[in-house]
DNA sequence: TATGCCCCCATACGACTGTATGGTTCCCGG
DNA sequence: CCGGGAACCATACAGTCGTATGGGGGCATA
């Protein structure tokens, strides 16, 4: 008989939790509220996650796991130029998919600011997406830039496309899909030249 | 006898919740804890704001007033180019008092991606930044831009320099004011060709 | 069959939350 | 002089918070 594959509950409580942030925010996070969407009991939280900053940590370890996916899936093709364009779309809130996921990055980076645990983990996703996007540039500029140029670029590049995000997300809809595909196509144009 | 003049004790609670923002961010804020930092008691709380989200309005108010004013008192010399590091470098973390700043806005903007009331007063705030933003570029540009590109670059620009300051704030001390600063430069020579 | 671990549940405790109520003091216009 | 509002305080209420405690099945291993 086909097997109806029941997901560890525990990966079921992070999701819930990352659903609960996209769309109420971090400060509606509770562990009753967790477990009420989940469909378990609050002894079951506990059982999985013996405090609710043990939950916030796991569930923050998911969100950089799912970034570092999202980066590391885009498939590099010949065009390197389009390339760029492809990775960094990715972090663009440009369907409704990706804008829970900027939602929920941006709840977390805000946490970062005043909680030093989740601002080490910041710190190192942003390292490595900034070291991923620079190789991407390295290979997309007409290999005249030093590496140091092209991290240079990346750290640029990445903060304006998280700017966007982060300016999309927090004006509603002031921001549209097509401004903010406008604003990255001129970016990337500007990365480009020497 | 020299009067000790004695600020409003509205102004001081609005002070104090931003400081505890700027601390530990927005979800520690409570009344009691508004009233003991200021030194006053509950009921006065209450009376200067009759409800929480009235307080937390008051608050964002004076955060975009700080905003404005920063931006706006920017003193323009007749080194087109330096007026737009000076507009940009105010909004970059570079030391303790912008550190700040930028950790409350940062805390405003995640609350704005899912509460509709603020997000509609991030939008008026960005609009407003934007266009003054655009306003530098156009005169430091060689006149050649039109007034679509000065504002295309302008939203990259506010962009970027917001990105590179959650992206500081975030992460800790990941990013240091000079690598800020360096950045800074580099996205002005970027935005100051054609 | 018995032991022990894993998963889940129900409940309780103390602390903290936002808000409501009523009182006191002071000053200012009638 | 006196009514009234503004500013401030103390306390209380109902609800939610995170966490601790103890128990109950299921299943593998001894």
């Amino acid at each position: 008989m086909a097997e109806l594959s029941t997901r560890p509950t525990k990966d079921v409580l992070t999701d819930v939790l990352l659903d609960i942030t996209a769309q109420h925010g971090l400060e509606a996070v509770s562990v009753r509220q967790v477990a009420a969407a989940a469909g378990v009991s609050i002894g079951t939280v506990q059982h999985h996650f013996p405090t609710k900053d043990a939950m916030l940590g796991a569930a923050f370890t998911e969100v950089v796991r799912r970034i570092r996916e999202r980066v590391a899936n885009v498939v590099l093709g010949p065009d390197v130029q389009r390339n760029l364009t492809t990775v960094l779309r990715e972090l663009l809130p440009l369907d409704e998919r990706r804008a829970t996921e900027v939602r929920i990055q941006v709840a977390f980076a805000a946490r970062a600011a005043t909680a030093p645990a989740l601002a080490a983990v910041q710190a190192d996703i942003l390292a490595e997406v900034t070291e991923s996007i620079a190789r991407v540039i390295a290979l997309a500029g007409h290999g005249t830039d030093g590496p140091e140029t092209s991290r240079r670029k990346a750290h640029i590049a990445l903060a304006a496309v998280d700017g966007l995000a982060l300016h999309a997300v927090s004006s509603g809809s002031w921001l549209d899909p097509a401004t903010l595909t406008d604003a990255l196509d001129h970016l990337i144009g500007m990365l480009l030249v020497p």
